[in-house]
DNA sequence: GTCTATATTGAGATAGAC
DNA sequence: GTCTATCTCAATATAGAC
């Protein structure tokens, strides 16, 4: 499945991996193609410019995310048990596609820099009301506090998530220490 | 004192701000020279090299970190309360210096990436370990959870405290919102 | 200390043969 | 589908006049 694929998805996934690793900007064409086993040139006969390499890499992950957090706001949970459940669904994603992850992490800069890169833009927004839909819900209802500003709670859990899920293959662990964490504080209970 | 600056600090001044706003290789030397009103060769007259300017932005703002927290921990205070210190004295800094904050935060990669920057990685593992060593002395005397590994614990508080100083004035308030959410929770208390 | 002018390198991208 | 060969542009950096 991994091995085997067609040179098109071979060039995303290793493009994918350097971008990840090295940053977009310092990964030249040349050294996907030394890594894939080409020379530059022909990686235009797949893909019309980086960018649009880079654009591809990053929409198939912003769709997983859309998908995923979909499905967890179509179960009509509390708002304390949403929140495990996007910080489980995101973990989840971040341990599969660890590449894709990273950039998103990482590239913020370079794609918000770039106009041409507005599709993306407007997938990160959506992913981000499903976090402040669900952190607002719990805040209206009482059983958030009230006294730390949703928006800044959000790019918290959000940092949390993404940053440390880089690499980890032990998600379950994790999901349950950012929750502990961010819901009950790190704090021994007295 | 920050008006009537000499040519050489408004130099510093200036690629800080862009690189933290674009990104070390997406801001050119000859956007620097621009902005700054000269021509990018007479940068050259103070700098050897782009890099050079980069290191000097990033150490001046290692060692601010450093002075600050060895004198956090000369205090001697309990793991808790040398945590909540030890992100006062981080956001403080990150209102007092955006540019060199978003920076560091941003450029990660970069730096790791060029081998001559090893006293900037020097001096990032020392304030790491600063961290570091007052969450397992709260561990191990109990005032911490130890169900959550001390390295989890600490590249969540450090990624929210350089994450969301940016930019912001109400350091106070914001230093509330992180110690509250890190040690206590985000759950209401019932 | 700043400019003019330019060397040098490296990058993304293209044309056309095979 | 890949290669050879090359274009074009942009970036860092330098030399030397003023």
């Amino acid at each position: 499945m991994t091995e085997q694929q067609d040179r098109r998805g071979q060039i995303v996934a290793t493009a994918a991996e350097m971008f990840a690793r090295k940053g977009v900007r310092s990964t030249t064409v040349r050294e996907i193609g030394d890594a894939v086993g080409i020379l530059s040139g022909s990686l235009y006969h797949y893909f019309a410019s980086k960018d649009d390499l880079v654009e591809e890499i990053m929409m198939s992950f912003l769709d997983a995310i859309r998908a995923r957090y979909t499905a967890v706001l179509a179960r009509g949970l509390s708002p304390a048990e949403s929140l495990r459940a996007l910080v489980g669904a995101s973990l989840q994603l971040a341990v599969q596609r660890p590449d894709a992850t990273a950039l998103y992490q990482n590239e913020v800069r370079y794609l918000r820099e770039e106009p041409r890169f507005a599709k993306v833009r407007e997938a990160t927004a959506e992913v981000q009301d499903a976090w402040l839909g669900v952190i607002e819900q719990g805040v209206a209802d009482g059983s958030f506090r009230s006294d730390v500003a949703p928006r800044v709670f959000h790019r918290l859990i959000r940092d949390a998530v993404w940053l440390s899920g880089r690499g980890r293959s032990d998600i379950d662990e994790l999901a349950d220490a950012i929750t502990t964490i961010f819901l009950d504080g790190f704090a021994a209970r007295s």
